[in-house]
DNA sequence: CGCATTTGACCCGCGC
DNA sequence: GCGCGGGTCAAATGCG
């Protein structure tokens, strides 16, 4: 299939492997001197360009593939989690209705780590501005014996307070964003009750200044690569819509912790998102069972695609 | 010395 | 009205 389009294309006058050894076959028979070995040579080339152009033609379409699968994935992996939503929408709904209590419900908030409800605060807030207020949840995967409550997402916090709440013996610590003055947001971190690997930060807010992570890219002119990868990220504030999702990051995992601490990013911020996708896709591929329906959904795509051509 | 963290006190909203 | 409990304040303390 490569081969069909690019096999013509002799005005490719290119010299772009002039140490590949000379093929006796290329040579034309009964040519001597100069003019045999300048045929010779013309001939070396255009079979050269003719070589690229096909492994050119075949990377481009393999690339192509390989985009397509990646759409795909995030098509299928974007269903998944709006019915998740879904599911967890409802559940907390019916929970709602059984506990009449906000402080049990509050129990379960912290304790289902999928729960949505972003209402932690109404009993404190006037409604105004419970409404204009962003919330959002990360679960952080932590060793539990790490006593630590610090998220690394790449935001400056100042602590300002820690509780012990009634509902869960580990404390729950304020921070506030330092790296602004001014800056609104807000962040909790309490260790789930069930789990108490997990690492429950709560932001209330929207920070009024750029990330720093992304100040340091912008100021540098290096890592444009991955400047362009964090651009090509979906927004995770358009995935949040007005349920409050909750995000379990593996930290634990060899490397992640590392990555984390560098990568990881407020729920609102592209390196976030970007660190999130990865974290999700890894999630994915450890179970065997993706794995095994990716692989016979992706090589019989291959089969229909090399039929094809 | 300046900044961040700790921690007990205080405030305030909610439910009974 | 009172008690409970989460959230915040601010003085004390620690650290580089």
């Amino acid at each position: 299939m490569e081969s069909k389009s690019f096999v013509n294309s002799t005005s490719l006058d290119l010299n772009l492997n002039p140490f590949r050894p000379m093929d006796d076959e290329e040579v034309p028979k009964g040519f001597d001197g100069v003019l045999g070995a300048q045929a010779c040579e013309k001939a070396s080339i255009k079979k050269e360009a003719g070589h690229l152009a096909e492994e050119l033609d075949r990377i481009s379409s393999e690339n192509k593939k390989l985009t397509e699968m990646l759409a795909h994935m995030r098509e299928n992996f974007n269903a998944l989690q709006s019915q998740l939503i879904d599911i967890e929408s409802k559940n907390s709904t019916k929970e709602i209705f059984i506990k009449s209590r906000k402080r049990k419900a509050e129990e379960e908030y912290f304790g289902n780590m999928f729960s949505h409800s972003s209402d932690e605060d109404s009993c404190k807030r006037p409604k105004a501005e419970h409404f204009k207020t962003k919330v959002s949840r990360v679960c952080v995967r932590t060793d539990a014996s790490d006593t630590n409550l610090a998220v690394k997402d790449g935001y400056q916090w100042r602590k300002y307070g820690q509780k012990v709440t009634r509902d869960n013996p580990s404390p729950r610590a304020y921070f506030r964003c330092s790296f602004a003055p001014n800056c609104p947001v807000k962040k909790k971190v309490q260790r789930s009750a069930e789990d108490p690997s997990l690492l429950v930060a709560t932001y209330e807010g929207e920070h009024n200044h750029m990330h720093p992570f992304r100040a340091d890219q912008l100021s540098s002119s290096s890592g444009s690569s991955q400047c362009a990868n964090l651009g090509s990220v979906h927004s995770f504030s358009s995935m949040r819509s007005s349920s409050c999702p909750t995000v379990t990051l593996d930290l634990i995992q060899s490397g992640l912790r590392e990555s984390a601490k560098n990568s990881i990013q407020h729920a609102d911020s592209p390196a976030f998102q970007q660190f999130l996708i990865q974290q999700m896709a890894s999630s994915l591929t450890r179970d065997p069972k993706f794995t095994e329906t990716l692989a016979a959904a992706i090589s019989g795509r291959i089969n229909l695609d090399y039929t094809l051509n």
